[in-house]
DNA sequence: GTGGTCTAGACCACG
DNA sequence: GTGGTCTAGACCACT
C-alpha cells in the first residue's frame, strides 16, 4: 500500500518514490502494472497532484515506472535491474553506517547480534 | 581536526556538530579542553561565525560541550555519556539499514562479509 | 508494414503518418494503391479508430494520400512531390544537427566517418 | 546569454535546460562559476521560478551544475566528462538523421555538401 | 537572499 | 480521464 507520513521530515515525493520504488523491487507491482492515476493518487493521500506527478516522474527517470501520456503510469518491465542496483546501493550505505557505527565503539559482536536478528525474524 | 566540506549537501552547522562530536566521543578531544573560539574557528574555515555559532549551541544543548560565557566553550566532561548515547543512536540506525537491505534481497552472508572487512580493517 | 510502438512516447498518430509517408515516398506504397480502412486499420493495430482517423486527416492534409468518401484512401498520384518536400525537410534538419554536433566538438572527420558507415550499409 | 522562446513549443524548461548545458560544454560557463539565482532569472526572462527551479533541477541531476542551498547554483567542476557524454549524444543523433535522409532519397554527395558549409564556415 | 518543497488552480495534447 | 507544463503564492531551512 502506498502511503505518506506528513510529519516526517523526507520531502513527501521522496517518500513517494521510495515506497513505490520499494514495493516493485520487492515484487508487489507487477512489470507493466498500472499504477493509481496521478489525480487519483493525490486524492487518495489528500496530497496536491504536482507532488504525485513530481515523484512519478522521478520514478520514471530511475526506469522504476514509464509513462505513457493520456494513459497512465506503469511498472517498467526492467524492474529487475533497478531491483539488482537497489540492493547494491543499500549494501554500500550499509558498509558506511558499519563503519560510523565502529567509529563510535560498537563491538563486532553486537553488530553480528544485530544481525542474527534481523535475519531470524525472516523465519516467521 | 576541524574540517567542512562546502560542497556538501549537508548543512555546515550540521557537519561541524557531527565533526566534534565524534571527535569528542572517539577520545581525541579531552574532557575539559578548550574549543576554538566562534571567531578563531570562523576565520580559519572560512565560514560565518552565525553558523559555528550554530552548531556550538546544538553541541551545547546535547552535553557535548559546556560554555563559560567570557571564556570560551570546553569539551564536557560527561562525554562518556554522551558516548554511550551516540553509539546506541548508531547501532539503531544500524539495525534499520540491515532491514533496508534485507528487504531489497541482500543475504545474510553477504552482510556478513562486509562486516568482515570493516573490523579486519581494524587489526592495524 | 503499418506499425505502431505503444511504449514510444511519440504521439501514436504522429507515427502512422510519419509511417505511411515513408511507406509512400519510398515507393512502397503505390500511387492510387488503396489503403486500409479507418475500422479495419483500428481492428489490427488494437487503436481507437479516431487516433487512425486523425492520422488520415493529416496525411490527406499534406497530399500523401486522398480520401474518396464511401470508397477509401489512397496513395496521391502526386507522391513524387511530397516526396521531394521530405527529402529537403530531412536534409534541413541534417543540416541543423551537423551545426549541433559540431557546436558540442565533434571534429568534420568523425562525422564523415559516421557518413561513409550509412552509406557503405547500404552496398548489401 | 541565458533566453527562452515563449512560441517554441519545447518546454521553456527543456529550452533552459539545453541552454545552459550547452554554454556551460563550450565553455562559456567556468566550473565553479556563479549561476543568475532562481528568482533573478524568473525576474530576467519574465518565467515562473518554479519554471527556473525544474531546470536547475534537473542540470544538477545531469551534472552540469550543483546547488548549494542557500547560497546559489554553480557550473560543475566535471563539466569536461559532460561535455564528453554531450558529444557522444549528438553524434549519436546525427547518425539517427543521416539514416532518416538517406531514407528519403539523399544522395552521400548532397550531405557532404552540407558537411563541408557547416565546416568551411568556421574559417571566418 | 538562497535553494527546496508544497499547494491551488489552470491549460494543453492525447486517446 | 490521462500525463505534462506552467503560474502564483506560500513556507521552510540555511547562510
Amino acid at each position: 500500500m502506498i502511503t505518506v507520513d506528513m510529519r516526517d521530515r523526507k520531502p513527501i515525493y521522496e517518500q513517494l518514490i521510495d515506497n513505490i520504488r520499494t514495493l516493485a523491487v520487492q515484487g508487489h507491482l507487477k512489470p507493466d502494472e498500472h499504477l493509481p492515476s496521478v489525480r487519483q493518487l493525490a486524492a487518495e493521500l489528500a496530497i496536491n497532484p504536482n507532488t504525485i506527478q513530481k515523484a512519478y516522474a522521478e520514478l520514471e527517470r530511475q526506469n522504476v515506472i514509464y509513462a505513457l501520456p493520456g494513459r497512465g503510469n506503469f511498472i517498467s518491465p526492467d524492474i529487475g535491474a533497478v531491483a539488482r542496483q537497489e540492493k547494491e546501493r543499500q549494501l554500500r550505505a550499509l558498509a558506511a553506517q558499519i563503519t560510523l557505527a565502529k567509529n563510535v565503539g560498537a563491538q563486532k559482536d553486537e553488530i553480528r547480534t544485530l544481525l542474527d536478528a534481523a535475519y531470524d525474524d525472516t523465519t516467521r
